[in-house]
DNA sequence: CGTTTGGTTGAAATGTGTCAAACTTTGTGG
DNA sequence: CCACAAAGTTTGACACATTTCAACCAAACG
C-alpha cells in the first residue's frame, strides 16, 4: 500500500505514427482507472495556493475560486490523462503526485509537473492537444471543466491573469529546457534538471529535511533531458561522486546546492518565481 | 540599398553571466538606432491579421486593435531590441523582417519570429524578461505599450482570448522544439526546423512561387537546433543530395515537400493553424 | 519465491564537435 | 566600378561525448 508520493509530472508527444491517428479521434477523457470522489476543499485549496505563488489573487477572487466545482480522480502510475489529438473539456491540477507528458518510441519528456501545476491549462483555448500527458505515480487530480474556467476567467479579470500567468511560466520552463537540450553537456543538463525539480518541488512545498522525493526513473530522466538512461546512470554518479547529490533510495539530496547551481549554470529567473528564496 | 527581406525573428537567452547583470539592470528599451515614424493603418494591419489567424476576431473587436497606438521602429540587422533582465513596458509586432532570440558564447536560439508574430507578448505579465530578442535581418517592429495591451484586454475579452492563445501557441512550438533538440538526429532535426519555418512563412503569406526567403545563416540554424555551424552544413548538403531542398542564394525551396515532412516527422498539429492547408 | 523493474558496468560503434584552412559571396570604400 | 575586407560556406582530419548492446545485479512486487 504506497502512499502518495509528492512527485512529478510530465508532458510529451506521442510520435506514434500510423496508429495515432485511429486513437486520436476517439475524442473525450482519455481511459484511466479512477476513483471519483468530490472534495473541493482540499483541492480548491491547493489550487488557489499554487495561483498566489504566481499572482496576486484576492481574497475575493480566492473565494470565487473557492466555488469552482472540482472533481478530484485518483489515477495509479503510468496512466495516460490526456492524450494526443484529444479534444478535453476539461484541464486539471495536480494535487499530489507527479505527472508527466510523454511520447512512444523515441519518447520525449517535455515537462514534469508538481502538486499545484496545470499541466493541460493550454486547453482552454488551443482545442486540440498537441501532447500527451501521464502519471509518473499514483497522482491525484482535480478536473475543471473549461467552461467553468472560461466564465471566472471572464468575471475575474485578476483570475484570467493569474492562469495565463501560469501558462506564460510553463513557455518559460519549455524555453528554458530548449536551452538545456540543446547546448548543455550531459553533466550540466542533468544537474540543471535536477536544479529545476528542487526549486520547483520546494516551491511547491514539497521538500523536507533538504530532501526531495524523487519518485523519477533514470530512464524518465533521460527523456526529458534528452540522453539516454545508460548515460543518465553513469551522469549520476559523476554527480553523486562530486559531493554534489545523494540519492538514498527514491529520493535526491542535494548535498551542494551552489555547487549544483554552478554545474547546470542555473538561474531561477526563466521560473518567475515571486518569492525568488531559491537559496536552500 | 537593400529592401526589406520577409523573415524570421529569434529569441534566446543571454547566459553571459558576470557582465549581464550590469547591462541588464539597465532597463527601459534595448539601445537600438532606430526610424521612428507612427503609421498605425499598416502595422495594426499586419497585427490584425495576425491576431484573425489565430483566433475568431469580431469586426469591432478588429476595430478596437485599430484604435491601438503601434509605434514603429525600423531597426538594422543583428541588433538587440531587448535583453534578458531588462522589465521592458513595451510589447512588439514585427511588421517585417526577421527577428531572433539568442545567447552570449554558447548561444542557443529558442525561436525564431516572422511577420505578424509577437515574440515578447509574454512581457505583458512576466515583468522580468528571462530571454533576449534581436533581430536577424533589418526589421521593422510595432511596439504597443503594456498599458494599452492590459486595457484592451480587459474591455474586449474576445481580444484577450487571442492574445493569450497565440501566447499558447509560442509554447506549443516551445515544446516541440525541445522534442525537436531532445531525440531527433541532425537530419532529422534540420528537416523539421525547415519545415516549420516554411508552413510558418506561408502561413504568414510570406512564401511566393514555392520559396521562401530564409535570411539565415547556417550558424544560426544551428544555434536554433543545437548543431554546430560545420555540422549543419553537412546536413543540409545531405538534404540537398536527397533531393528535398534546394538553397538559391539565401533562398529556400522544398523540392520535395513531402519528403521532407517524412524527414522531419513533421506533424504541423502544435502550430495550431485555424486552416491548417499546409500542403504544399 | 519467482518475476519484473530499475540500476550498474564494460566494450565497441557512431554521430557530432572541433580545428584549421580554402573558397565563395556579400558588402564597403576608394 | 573595382578592389579589398568581411562574412558565410565548404572541406578534411581527428577527437570525443554519447549511444547502443549485452550482461549482471539489486530491489520491489505479486
Amino acid at each position: 500500500m504506497r502512499s502518495f508520493i509528492p512527485g512529478v509530472f510530465t508532458s510529451y508527444p506521442h510520435r506514434q505514427r500510423g496508429t495515432s491517428a485511429a486513437n486520436a479521434s476517439s475524442a473525450g477523457n482519455a481511459p484511466m482507472e479512477v476513483t471519483k470522489s468530490l472534495c473541493p476543499a482540499f483541492s480548491s485549496d491547493v489550487l488557489i495556493r499554487k495561483l498566489r505563488r504566481v499572482a496576486d489573487i484576492s481574497d475575493d477572487d480566492a473565494a470565487a475560486l473557492g466555488g469552482l466545482t472540482i472533481q478530484e480522480k485518483d489515477v495509479p502510475a503510468n496512466r495516460d490523462i490526456v492524450s494526443e489529438g484529444n479534444r478535453p473539456t476539461n484541464s486539471f491540477v495536480v494535487l499530489d503526485g507527479s505527472y508527466k507528458h510523454t511520447g512512444a518510441e523515441k519518447r520525449q519528456i517535455t515537462s514534469f509537473f508538481v502538486a499545484g501545476d496545470l499541466p493541460d491549462l493550454h486547453g482552454i483555448h488551443l482545442a486540440v492537444m498537441d501532447c500527451s500527458f501521464s502519471s509518473m505515480t499514483p497522482v491525484r487530480l482535480g478536473l475543471i471543466r473549461h467552461s467553468a474556467l472560461r466564465s471566472i476567467c471572464e468575471q475575474r479579470p485578476r483570475v484570467a491573469t493569474a492562469f495565463w500567468r501560469s501558462t506564460l511560466i510553463d513557455a518559460a520552463i519549455y524555453r528554458e529546457w530548449v536551452t538545456n537540450v540543446g547546448r548543455r553537456d550531459a553533466y550540466a543538463r542533468t544537474a540543471h534538471m535536477l536544479c529545476e525539480l528542487i526549486v520547483r518541488l520546494r516551491f511547491a512545498g514539497r521538500i523536507e529535511d533538504h530532501v526531495a522525493d524523487l519518485p523519477i526513473t533514470q530512464a524518465a530522466l533521460g527523456d526529458a533531458v534528452g540522453l539516454s538512461a545508460v548515460h543518465v546512470n553513469r551522469t549520476l554518479q559523476a554527480l553523486r561522486g562530486d559531493g554534489l547529490i545523494a540519492t538514498p533510495g527514491t529520493k535526491l539530496r542535494a548535498l551542494d546546492w551552489p555547487g549544483l547551481v554552478q554545474a547546470g549554470e542555473f538561474d531561477p529567473t526563466y521560473l518567475h518565481l515571486k518569492d525568488p528564496d531559491v537559496a536552500f
